[in-house]
DNA sequence: AACTGCGTGTATAAACGGTGTGTATAGTGG
DNA sequence: CCACTATACACACCGTTTATACACGCAGTT
């Protein structure tokens, strides 16, 4: 649950409205891909019902609204994650990897496939390098991280197409046609 | 949808039941991580639904059983999920990000998170280098791209741990201190 | 100057689809 | 009767879309 715990978080520096959070994690976490209110209120919903957060109706001007605050199952929640190391399991389930073998596997040319995933890799990367440019040093981070990643994707993809022909020989061991879809 | 994919791209070298399917899927693209059975039926109902793939009732010997084959729309799904390259949009949403700076935020000990990160991914990094020496082509690569995956967040590790007292300025202008939680 | 109406911003809820997990169930062969 | 084959069901999480309600200010009208 990491958008929960990254709400859980921004709670911990004082309690807030549900629409207030959202612009919070938008503006420090969003990066290009900020959250649906919808997936907000019921984060929200998923945390109140764990005793995580509390609310505290605020009968005062302005639209109906909720105070969330933090309690301290919620902060020790927090404390917990922060102190769990993050296990990178992810990075066997590639879907890159998938690809490859399916391709191989129905006989389609995955050379094609390796070339067009690194065109879009290096797209990718000199648009992410020129966003480094002129953001602050959070953009800057958050930016290298995602070259760190797409860069080790591209060695991947090199070492891959040198190993084509031997991958090809491992997974389709007869040769079996494919039979006929049906509609 | 990849599990989705992955198993209608099984499903191209011929009829399975689903059973069999989540074998072959646990097999090839498992590597630790197997489907559970719920997931397979679940997906497959829905590709069921979407006609990407068809049912054949076989009431012949054993347990009740279905085969499922592939539609000629599942085919041209397949081909068109190949033919796309995978957005690497996620590696801009970083756990280790966000960890990092809402440890700043509520005034924990960063460089704490960094380095048990650091040490719970070295000793992956060990494993699966044993794992490696004695797997065939199909395991080697996919180790290596956890492997690549991982060094490119220990590079990232570094950087940050160089930039931690910058950050955290950015991160918290005013020092503002932690309200109490409330249970 | 007062009234109307409408757009914008604030704030939440409800409904829905995909995805993953756990558990139950039922037949078959040894 | 136990393990293996094979499926179904129920539930929880996660994300998207859409609807709703109120406040505030401003433009245009009379």
């Amino acid at each position: 649950m990491s958008v929960g715990h990254a709400l859980l978080g921004l709670l911990e520096s004082g309690p807030r409205h549900g629409y207030d959070l959202k612009r919070s994690y938008d503006e420090r976490f969003g990066h290009g891909r900020a959250l649906h209110y919808g997936q907000v209120y019921a984060t929200l919903a998923r945390l109140l019902k764990n005793g995580l957060v509390a609310v505290e109706s605020e009968p005062g001007a302005g639209p109906d609204r909720k105070r969330y605050a933090i309690t301290s199952a919620g902060v020790t929640d927090v404390a917990a994650w922060l102190t769990t190391p993050e296990k990178p399991e992810p990075y066997l389930q590639s879907a890159l990897y998938t690809k490859v073998v399916l391709a191989l596997l129905t006989g389609r040319d995955a050379t094609d496939l390796l070339d067009t995933q690194r065109a879009e890799h290096l797209r990718l990367m000199r648009e992410l390098t020129r966003r480094k440019t002129d953001g602050d040093l959070a953009d800057q981070l958050i930016c290298d991280h995602a070259l760190f990643h797409l860069e080790a994707d591209l060695r991947w993809l090199e070492l891959t197409a040198a190993r084509l022909d031997q991958l090809a020989a491992r997974v389709r061991p007869g040769s079996d046609p494919l039979p006929p879809a049906r509609p």
